[in-house]
Order: C-alpha cells, then sequence, then structure tokens
DNA sequence: AATGAATGAGCCTTCATTCAT
DNA sequence: GATGAATGAAGGCTCATTCAT
C-alpha cells in the first residue's frame, strides 16, 4: 500500500518504454498510464533515466533466472541445446507471454543505454555462459575459447534474427508466410538440428 | 545550383539520421550541416519523415545493386555462398567505408519505417532472393520454400547479430575480445562452414 | 526533542536564506541541512515566507543589542563616531564572523521583506537613533531633524557600499586593490575623519 | 520592422528583469509583455540568461555616455563634483525618468551577474574614472590612489543609498519623510557640502 | 507531533512547422 | 525559389505545498 504508487510507475515505465523506446516515451505518458502524477518520478526516481534503468533492472530480476542447479546438466548435450533453445524462442516469440519484461530486455539489446551493463551482468551473461557450456561439450575439448564464442553467436544470431527483424521478415515473405514461421517448436527443431550439424563438423574436422 | 541545396541536404540527413536515428534527429543539425536554412527541408521535402524516407531511399538507390548479370552463378554453389556471407559481412562490420549509406539501411532494418517497404523491394529483397537461390542449389530440390526461408534466416542471423548487438557483445566477452571478432575473414569461414555442414545436414536427411 | 527540529530548521534556513536569498533558497536545501523532513517547514511554520521571518527575526534578537546603558555616552562626541564606525564596519565587513545573522540582515537590508519592519524596530532603528543622536552632538543644536537625518545617511551610505557594491567594486578597480581597502581599521580612520570635517563645515557654517 | 520582435522582446525584458530580477522574471511574463511567443526568446537570444545580459547591455549603451569632451573640464573642480553628483543622483532617484534602464543598472550593481563585467567596463567605470579625477584636482597632489579611491567610494556611497535602501530608509524614518529627502537639488547640496568640506579636510592635513 | 508520499502549477527549453516576404 | 522570423505544442524537471497516516 505505502509504495503502490512506486510500483505502478515502474510498471507503467516499463510497459510504455518497451514499447517506445527512452527517447520516446513521455513521462506524462507513463504517469498517466500509472494513474500517477508526473512529479512523482522526481520524487521517486529523480529523473527519467533512473526510472528507466530501475524498469530494465526490474524487468531482468524478475525474469526466471538460469537457476544452474535446476538446469538438467546431466542431459546429453544435444538434448540441452535443444532445450536451450527452446527456452530462449519462447522467451522472445512467444505472444503469450503478456508482460513487457522481455520486450524491455530485447529493446536494451537493441539499443544499449547505461542500464546494460547490469542486464548483461545478471541477465544474457549468465545465459551466454550456460550455452557456451554445452557447445564446448558438443565441439572438440581443445577448441579455443574465441571459437567457442563464435558457434554461440552463430546460435543466438540466428534466434534473434526473428526478434529483432520481424518487420523486414514479413515484409520481405509476405505477412502470413512469416508469422507461419513463429512456430516455438518447428524454429526449435530447425536451428537445432541445423546448430548440431554445424558443431558436428567441427567435431570432425578437429579429428 | 537550384536542387543543389536539396542534394546537400538529402546528404547531410543521411549522415545524421544513420547516426543518431529518425527522431533524436532535428531538422536543425540536418540543415546546419548542409549550410541550409531550416525551412528548406519542410519547403522541398514537406516534412522530416518525407525527408528520411528520401535519404533511405538514395541510400539503396547508390547502393551497389545486386547485378544477377553479374553475380558468378556458375561458381559451385558452396563458393556462391562463402562470396555472398564475405559481401554481406563486409557491407556491414567493414569500418572503413566512410558513407552514411550502410548505416542508414541498417538502422532502417533494426527500426522500420514507411521507408522499409521500399528498401525490402530495391535492396534486402533482391538479395534475399539470391541467398535463396544459392541455398536451394545446397538443399534438397523438394524441400518447401518455407524450409529454404528458415535455412535462409539461420544464415542471415549469424551475420547480423554482429551488427545489431555489438555493444552488448563488448560487454559480455570483453571490448577487446569482441572486437577482435571483427574480422570479416574469420567470420566468412566460421559461418560458411558452420551453414555448410547445416545445409548438409538437411540434404543427407533427404535421402 | 520537541523544538529541537525547529531550532534546527531555522538555523539551517538562516545558513542557507543569507546565502542564496529567499527566492533562490529551496526548503528542501534547508530540510536536508536541518536533517529535517520536507513537510517540517509547512508544520512548523506554515510556509517558507513564515520561516524566512523567523530566520531574519533570530538574526537580529541574537545580535549583541545596542545597549545603551553599556554606550560609553561620556566619551567626546567625535570618539564616539569613530566607535561607532568601527563597530559598523566590523559587523559587516569582518570576515572572521562565521554566523549567517549579519549576513541575513544585510541581506534583508538590500531586499526587504515583511520581515524588514520588525528588522528596522528591533535592530537597525535603534543603530540608527544612537547614530542620529551621536550626530546632534557635533552638529549645530538647532539644525532641523531632517539635516541630521541626511548626515546619518551620508555616515552609513560610506560604509554600506563596502558591504554591497563589493563585486562591483573588484570589477571596477581591481579585485586586490579592492580586497585590500578590506581593513576595518583603515576605513574607520578614513570615514571617520571625512565625517567630521563634514560636521565640522556643517557647524562653522551655522556660526 | 524586420526585428521589431527582437527590440520589443529586450525592451519588456528589461521593463520585467529591472523590477524582479533575473530569477523571479519569466520568459512567459516578458514574452506576454512584448507580444511575441515563448520560443521567440529561445530563437533570437538561445536562452533566458543571453537575453538578460543583452537587456543590460542595452541598459548602459542607451545611456547617455560620459562624454569626457562634452565635460566641463574648465570648470572649478568644486563645481564639478557639484555637477558630478546632481547627475548621479538625477540619474538614480528622478522618478521621471521613464525607461527601465537605470533601474536594471542599478539592480546589476547591486547583484552582479556576468553582465557585470561589461557595464563596469562601460558604464560604471568611465564614470567613476571622472569622479577620480575631479577629486584629485580636490585633493593633494601625492595622495595615493587608493586613498583618492577611499574618497571617491565615500562620494558614491552617499548616493547610493538612497538608491539602494529606500525601502529600510521609509520605514526608519517614516515613508513621507523619507521621500521629502528625494529631492535632487537639496541631496546634491548637502552631500556635496559635507564632501568637499571632507575633501578640504584632506588638503589641509596633508600641508 | 511528525513524516513520507503525492500533487499541481509553473518554468525553461526544444522542435517541427508555418508565415510573410 | 528560398529564407529569416515566428509559432504552438510538448517535454523534462523543480518546487512549495498538502495529504494520509
Amino acid at each position: 500500500m505505502t509504495d503502490e504508487t512506486r510500483e505502478r510507475i515502474v510498471d507503467a515505465a516499463g510497459e510504455v518504454f518497451s514499447q517506445k523506446g527512452f527517447q520516446q516515451a513521455t513521462i506524462r505518458e507513463i504517469c498517466g498510464l500509472a494513474e500517477a502524477n508526473v512529479a512523482a518520478v522526481n520524487y521517486h526516481f529523480g529523473d527519467k533515466e533512473t526510472l528507466y534503468v530501475e524498469a530494465v533492472k526490474r524487468a531482468h530480476c524478475e525474469s526466471v533466472p538460469v537457476d544452474r542447479s535446476e538446469w538438467p546438466s546431466d542431459l546429453p548435450a544435444d538434448e540441452q541445446l535443444r532445450l536451450f533453445l527452446e527456452k530462449m524462442l519462447t522467451d522472445m516469440l512467444d505472444r503469450e507471454t503478456p508482460g513487457w519484461h522481455t520486450a524491455l530486455i530485447m529493446r536494451e539489446m537493441a539499443h544499449p543505454t547505461s542500464a546494460c551493463e547490469e542486464l548483461v551482468r545478471g541477465y544474457i551473461g549468465p545465459r551466454f555462459e550456460l550455452l557456451c557450456e554445452i557447445l564446448r561439450a558438443l565441439l572438440p575439448q581443445d577448441m579455443p575459447g574465441r571459437d567457442v564464442t563464435l558457434h554461440a553467436f552463430s546460435v543466438i544470431g540466428q534466434c534473434l534474427v526473428y526478434r529483432f527483424h520481424r518487420p523486414v521478415g514479413r515484409l520481405l515473405i509476405g505477412e502470413d508466410e512469416f508469422e507461419a514461421l513463429f512456430d516455438v517448436e518447428r524454429l526449435t527443431r530447425h536451428i537445432s538440428n541445423f546448430c548440431l550439424a554445424g558443431l558436428a563438423a567441427a567435431r570432425e574436422e578437429a579429428l
């Protein structure tokens, strides 16, 4: 009850920021949505930027953390990759997820601000680490870290493209056609197959 | 003389828009760079958005077109893919290229506006078509178009990630480490190997 | 405990008001300095202006009063004038005096507010009266009060100029040069000599 | 006609600034008075402060300059001093003078801003120089410059007190009584007599 | 008695746009 | 054809004040 307004503002801010970005979003709109006074932002956060950082922070703090103790590390590595992709694609593409949390994180990935550093530390970093570990099990043991990284980016890039270039994709192959691709299961299958083949080739080449 | 000003404005607009984006760029800055009057934009283009579209248009019109007659279609398909990747990565990553043309196109890919449609028609589309044709030669002939598209996105996604998520990448693995990856030759080699393995696997699976 | 906060606020207010003036000072800064809540000002004083008046009141209440019983009225009038000037200049110019009391009074003299009336009654008035009495002893006995007043203003004006137009003075004759004048002894000597000559002339003329 | 608005704004700004000071004056009020748009200030001057400086500049530029060639240097020095005082007091006290020019200059003398430096250079400085020259003719020739300065401040101080401490004066001796003193002729006579006696004493002492 | 939270009015500034020449 | 001048809407922010506890 006491800091209900503060909460409402962060929530509204996340909503608006995730849709319009930092510059385009206005404090007035945020406060309108939060049914709060414009001055409340200044009171609770100091300024617009701090509010933005706060929203980003909440976005990743309230996201399901990568709990390594819960990760099925005993699964075969290829299954782990499949699982990883499924989770990642679900997070990014699932239109059922109502909140603005992921949307804001994604926006921050495209337009990093001062909030990005912490986002990388607390959200992106751990996930990236996990992916690298999985890949390492699928790659030659003596492969230099840099090459593992290249593979990780290859995996990630194939997912991100659907999130960040959706409008271009819709124009490119037709709206319906593109939207039909937004099927987590199908994409998971395709990308994991595609990647596993690439990884296997790297293994063979190393022999 | 008469439309020299117009030209200067479009050029300055491309410069500024590509650096700051549509909203952040101001007409005053553009006109300052173009040594023109603030009112000139509205006089010549009507409004800011039209000027933006004009700049995007020029960006892709003056880009080297994908001249299919010049494309070495007689090369082996895997060589073509390698070549395609090299060109794409060079365009996107080469810091030597001074102009704003590519930068603006890339920005439009991330934040599509009304200008995007034409950009897809005149710039992205043809390149995407070319890629799909190359891939079709490397994939089972009876593969449905939708699956070819999936492969095309897999190829493109691996390239775009370096362009659009550079800041995150730098934070993720360290500035120097990440910049060291920005080597067109290395990336071309990695991505083409990775993709060719994936494509080969799709061929085998179809047997 | 109960009105300790109140005291702290008045003290902080005097500090801040004396440095920044009424408008420029903010309740937040005052309360920050007093380690009190922003609402405390309105709670204890009603509004900002009342607090200001309170600070001015304390400034002159806690100032050393002109205790006529202690004033060496038996001294020769010219010595009394010299003493008066020395006290006045010391109060106004002595940089050693740390408190905000005089500073606030001086500010109020330059920008009178509603607090001024009481300040005149309790602080300035008595001092002015004393000066007039001293001058009357040095002027023709039948001189009209209005002319005595003129002389009093002449005396005061010569002192105030150093307090209120210091910045201009520094620009006018150079910073170091001007600051060198800020020597109470020197100024006392000069002004008293100057004035005594003027007073003597008035006496002679009256003969 | 062309920059009529600009002129109107400076004029209105001078009016408002001279009455309310820099902080208290609002662009809105100034533009309201000038019948101009708020944005016009930004267009013509960049910001509020620059406008203020501009107003101060005009205030002293349009003031009657101290044209040394027109100054009656052949008059006896005591007559020159009388004349100087008359002019100074007229400028400062004459309620007939309609413009805001002097009022703004006076305000700047009490609360110097960045505009003060130029004001001293172009307005106050020359007048001060003139006064010093006059005084030098009335003081021992070998008197150190610093002591001449002291005398100059004594002269000026007696004038300024009527301008800057009028409210206190009114409270001190009664409104009507004080306003009755605002007679340029009477003040000129008193101050010049008072000063000439002081100067004469300094001469005699030097013998 | 005292305070953290919230408010509303207002300020300076910015910007794309329009107007008058 | 082209521009300097002017505009109105809006934005972020500040501040004294009030409210609810």
